[in-house]
DNA sequence: TATTGTGAACCGGTTCACAGCG
DNA sequence: CGCTGTGAACCGGTTCACAATA
């Protein structure tokens, strides 16, 4: 039952068997979403199909995306909704808890730690931390906001996994190398730079000003065919 | 074989029929975004080599992603600092303004309305919507909030372009489907789930707790944790 | 029969080697 | 001689056709 990355075999996952494109790790998220929001309407089974109408994308896609971690429905009938979406969360790691930090209480700092779904998600506020003395001090989301010249300690004390980081541009790069220094494994980068991190850490942008220059960039383009993300089209398999 | 690019100075009517990769176009903004902190270091030519190692990527992709628009730079020599900007503003559609309305003043649409860069790249805030009576009629940075009601018609008076969608994940389709109904042709969709659009609009989402859950996808893969019992083979893997 | 699972073809983007030019 | 510009090879991800099977 329980499939583990790629072929079970025994041992530990250590290595990589197979390398898992990051599209299809981003539409695993997609798909459990899916899954969440239908269960909640009582929907027991789905088929590829329909969830990639949902997702937008094709169904090709989504059996292929799903075996890259094995078999996980009923040839002739779909998926079962509950196993599925279990399957998933132990596939994308959040069937544990993370412990996360905030770096930089502006007000996107802010509005992220009072985010309800962080918790929900298992991803649990731990600290936050900022140079402004004015701002250190205070508990936001039950969490304590320290000073900068801190953040080592206290990331190890609390054994943070991931840094959210909200500082400005400027501080982005610095802030993220005290980070990783600390032992922090993963960077949500909110920053509009591009901040590097060794092999060991891995850091996703989230970026939205960038998209908005895409965005531009596409507008602009005026009549040029819909690139990439678009979904477009939602056609299922040809009949 | 035809490769028409859409050279020509900075002019506007520069649709090429070339496919642009998406991801070329991300790497774009980050390119202008090195060149304009480079040319406040008063540096003035930058080599494709040196503008890679600060974008994290090939010197080979530099030079391609340009060479997509035309030939920006000086054989021997690298690229003018200066006209390259300039040339890449013009392909991103930065070089005019765009309006912009924010849908869902909530805490992360508060903070997006208050972020300065916003105008500083002619992404000008005209316009903000929400539902909860006691938001409408504030004035934030500059701009009016609307009841979503009024969606349509605001929209269509002040030819917002692009919409930022910063409503919980329930409204943002409908939400999308009314901006898009009324005129805007870009949406910056920052709510949880997929939004789709007729083929005329784009859509780019910014997802931070997609980001998260990915990183989690990332460490739990490369944590072999199992306090004890890890076969041999502890070493992280390479790029 | 309906729908999944997958080897193989296909396509697009990245990498490369080198031609072109200052 | 150095660095850009680009046709071509390469590679990874998507698409597809079909075999497997409940």
């Amino acid at each position: 039952m329980i499939k583990r990355p790629a072929k079970g075999a025994s041992g530990a996952g250590a290595h990589d068997e197979r390398r898992i494109p990051n599209a299809t790790v981003g539409r695993l998220v997609t798909y459990l979403r899916i899954l969440d929001r239908v269960r909640q309407d009582g929907i027991e089974r789905i088929s590829s199909a329909e969830l990639s109408e949902r997702a937008a994308v094709s169904a090709f896609q989504v059996r292929k995306d799903l075996a890259y971690f094995g078999s996980f429905g009923t040839r002739g009938a779909g998926y079962a909704v509950a196993s599925l979406s279990k399957e998933l969360e132990g596939i994308l790691g959040l069937s544990r808890s993370w412990n996360v930090a905030i770096v930089g209480v502006g007000r996107l700092g802010e509005a992220l730690a009072h985010y309800p779904h962080l918790e929900r998600y298992r991803f649990l506020l731990r600290a936050l931390f900022d140079v402004d003395p004015e701002k250190v001090g205070r508990t936001i989301s039950g969490a304590h906001v320290h000073p900068v010249d801190r953040l080592a300690d206290v990331v190890r004390d609390l054994r943070i996994d991931i840094a959210l980081l909200t500082v400005p541009a400027d501080a982005a790069q610095p802030a993220a190398d005290r980070a990783v220094a600390a032992g922090v494994t993963g960077i949500l980068n909110f920053a509009p730079v591009v901040v590097t991190a060794p092999p060991h850490v891995h850091v996703e942008p989230v970026d939205f000003l960038a998209g908005l220059k895409r965005l531009s960039f596409h507008l602009h383009d005026a009549d040029a065919p819909a690139v990439d993300v678009v979904p477009g089209d939602a056609r299922a398999e040809p009949a």
